[in-house]
RNA sequence: GGGCCCGUAGCCUAGCACGGACCAAGGCGCCGGCCUUCGGAGCCGGAGAUCCCGGGUUCAAAUCCCGGCGGGCCCA
């Protein structure tokens, strides 16, 4: 038994009573214990409809409730009005819970809230420089969405798209095959950094400098394009050198791919022919016979004849090429397996977890993706525009229910501090956030920011001596600067943008990664020092109410999975996961454990241990690292 | 200009999905305390808020609706 399960069983029984089920029983844990451990103002909502008076219709509910005799509730009163405030039998019910999540921990979870088989498409950076923290916001929510759902029975397919084929990695060839920089980095820099801070950018520079360039860049953009010719292979073999270096950093961040997709790739396979389909298909897609736009074909979200730039789409341009929306839309239909369209693939690698990345090829074993039940792709929201537009010639050509998979799961920019700015890159702004600029080298490396952070927590370690090892404490402050690095960039809504700031992202007091892992250590130091198990028939009338307090916060748990996976928002486990910790503490500073006289001694240790195993169940739920000491 | 998103103490954020005990919670910063107790990356206390503005719906609005204002993003 849970408290969702237990709300679930109430509600049925209110609605069963009532006769109706057209206003919904919301049930929520009260901020005071002395309001009991669920509530509801149903009878509020309800008298309207019912033509009662709220008090009367609560008490006649309570009195219902009553009557059923639902085992661990002791008692249900009607206060402020007409609230409905269930007591639970805390001594079973916490110590019930308890004990089935130490023996159980995520098998209590698994395939309670739903299945299926889903693909995630995330990170997607241009194999031209290192991932940066911009990036970094959309690896950790690929990471936490792929961990949540895989965690709780979900089956999960990742991709990665790279753009090997535009712009940025034109001019990336461009000061290695024009301006003559070495291939290999100096002195031991990683590979994308150098290609990214030091021969990008300076090429960039120098085409926006000297017009003989421009010329360069467009013959290398048009080889890239065109494949299959000595410029490609060359730009190939640099791509995934960088590809390689950037997955050393997603994997710092706990990321895992399946499948690798190159744009090169998918042009030599013929996956753009498959354009044509929908085009024929769909009526929102038009070719436009005069004007300004004679000869290119529009996805027409406008009504009218008209084109309207502010809302229609190109997906190909009078010469013909395709736009990225149009590369895009016939790679949203091979994802969502609506393609009799097989790509070479080859292995590229392989996951920490040891799990094969595969990647595509010019020949190979032919894949196709399996046709799945949600398509998530993690994109900017700045990419708004175009997704809507994809997503609606989807659902006017294969109808509301393939459509319906398509989902754009968007995040608003990360943009970099005014001071940061001028501290590190000697910018000014008159705002208070700059944009991340690849062209101009603006903007902070995830490796860069990692090794800062990494620093940082050692000299902490080591300071306070908590650590005896040397090469244990660098693993162990690895994993509290990505714990920290993930909260900052998780639990912050995706609808805001994070203005990131280096000098406070290194400061790892107050609401942070590390302070989550830091009532997580204390823990364990408890239960480590105990030298024995908890008693897991606790009699709360014993304890105070700091005991209460983090047993009635331990036990919401499974209310906030339950909305993380409905609503695909890792952010609420994230925020859970701190206000647990922050009562955590409360109970540590006041409830003392080991010098504590059984039974205390003995209770206080089952709550100890039902919070560490929380914490373990939802840190795993989101890929958040955990250390036992630091 | 149009579309979408955001607006909560000096700063940052939670709460908004599902209106309810919110005279609004947490963090940073500021002021003052707590190291002979299980690890002080912690804890306690204090100051600090027209929940952008106006209207509406409702027994009840930070939350829903309408209109404004300010900011962000997008518009081959």
């Amino acid at each position: 038994m849970d408290i969702l399960l237990l709300g679930d069983r109430v509600k049925e029984a209110i609605y069963e009573f009532v006769g109706r089920r057209d206003v919904e029983v919301t049930l929520e844990v009260p901020q005071s214990p002395e309001y009991g451990d669920l509530s509801t103002p149903y009878a509020f909502k309800a008298a309207r409809v019912l033509g009662r008076r709220p008090l009367d219709l609560a008490s006649d509910i309570r009195d219902h409730l009553l009557s059923l005799g639902i085992d661990y509730i002791a008692d249900i009163r009607v206060e402020g009005g007409g609230y409905i405030n269930i007591h639970l039998d805390r001594n079973r019910f916490y110590s019930d819970y308890f004990r089935r999540l130490v023996e159980e921990g995520l098998d209590l979870f698994r395939g309670r809230f739903g299945e299926g088989y889903v693909r995630i498409e995330y990170t997607s950076v241009n194999p031209n420089k290192a991932i940066h923290i911009g990036h970094a916001r959309n690896i950790l929510l690929g990471v936490a969405l792929h961990r949540l759902l895989s965690s709780l029975g979900y089956r999960v397919h990742l991709m990665n798209y790279i753009d090997d084929t535009g712009v940025q990695m034109a001019d990336l060839m461009l000061g290695f095959i024009e301006l003559n920089f070495p291939l290999e980095p100096p002195n031991g820099m990683k590979f994308d950094k150098y290609c990214g801070d030091v021969v990008y950018v300076e090429s960039v520079r120098r085409v926006e400098e000297e017009r003989r360039l421009r010329d360069v860049e467009r013959k290398i953009l048009r080889a890239l394009e065109e494949g299959d010719n000595p410029i490609y292979e060359y730009s190939r073999r640099v791509a995934e050198r960088v590809v390689r270096a950037q997955l050393e950093t997603c994997f710092r961040l706990g990321a895992k791919y399946d499948v690798l997709a190159w744009e090169s790739d998918l042009v030599r396979s013929g996956l753009h022919n498959h354009l044509s389909k929908v085009i024929e298909a769909s009526r929102k897609i038009i070719r436009v016979e005069e004007g300004r736009y004679a000869g290119a074909v529009v996805i027409k979200v406008s009504e009218g004849d008209e084109i309207d730039p502010k809302r229609d789409e190109v997906i190909v341009r009078s010469d013909g090429t395709l736009t990225y929306v149009g590369k895009d839309l016939v790679f949203a239909m091979w994802k969502l397996g609506l393609l009799d369209m097989h790509v070479p693939v080859d292995v590229f690698g392989e996951n920490p977890d040891g799990s094969k990345i595969f990647t595509t090829r010019d020949s190979g074993l032919g894949y196709k993706p399996d046709p799945p039940d949600i398509l998530l792709n993690v994109i900017g929201r700045e990419q708004t525009k175009p997704q809507n537009a994809i997503k609606e010639v989807l659902r006017e050509v294969y109808g509301e229910e393939v459509g319906g998979k398509y989902i754009h799961y968007s995040y608003e920019l990360v943009k970099l501090s005014a001071e940061s700015a001028r501290k590190y890159f000697g910018v000014e702004s008159e705002k208070s956030a700059v944009k991340m600029s690849g062209r101009r080298g603006l903007y902070f490396n995830v490796d860069d920011v990692l090794a800062k952070m990494v620093e940082i927590v050692y000299r902490h370690m080591v300071e306070n001596k908590s650590i005896a090892s040397e090469q244990e404490a660098r693993q162990v402050a690895e994993k509290v600067a990505v714990a920290s690095l993930m909260y900052q960039l998780i639990a912050i809504d995706r609808d805001k943008p994070i203005v990131f700031d280096i000098d406070k992202s290194l400061d790892f007091k107050g609401e942070t990664g590390a302070y989550i892992l830091y009532s997580y250590v204390r823990a364990n130091s408890i239960l480590s020092n105990a030298g024995e198990s908890g008693d897991f028939n606790i009699d709360y009338s014993l304890l105070n109410m700091y005991d209460l307090g983090l047993s009635r916060f331990i036990v919401v748990a499974p209310i906030v999975i339950h909305s993380a996976v409905k609503y695909l928002e890792p952010k609420y486990i994230m925020t859970y996961l701190y206000r647990l910790a922050k009562s955590f503490n409360d109970f540590y500073e006041r409830c003392p454990v080991l010098s504590s006289t059984d039974p205390v001694r003995r209770y206080r240790l089952a709550i100890v241990r039902a919070y560490a195993s929380t914490v373990e169940l939802l840190a795993r739920l989101v890929g958040l690292p955990l250390v036992k000491k630091m």
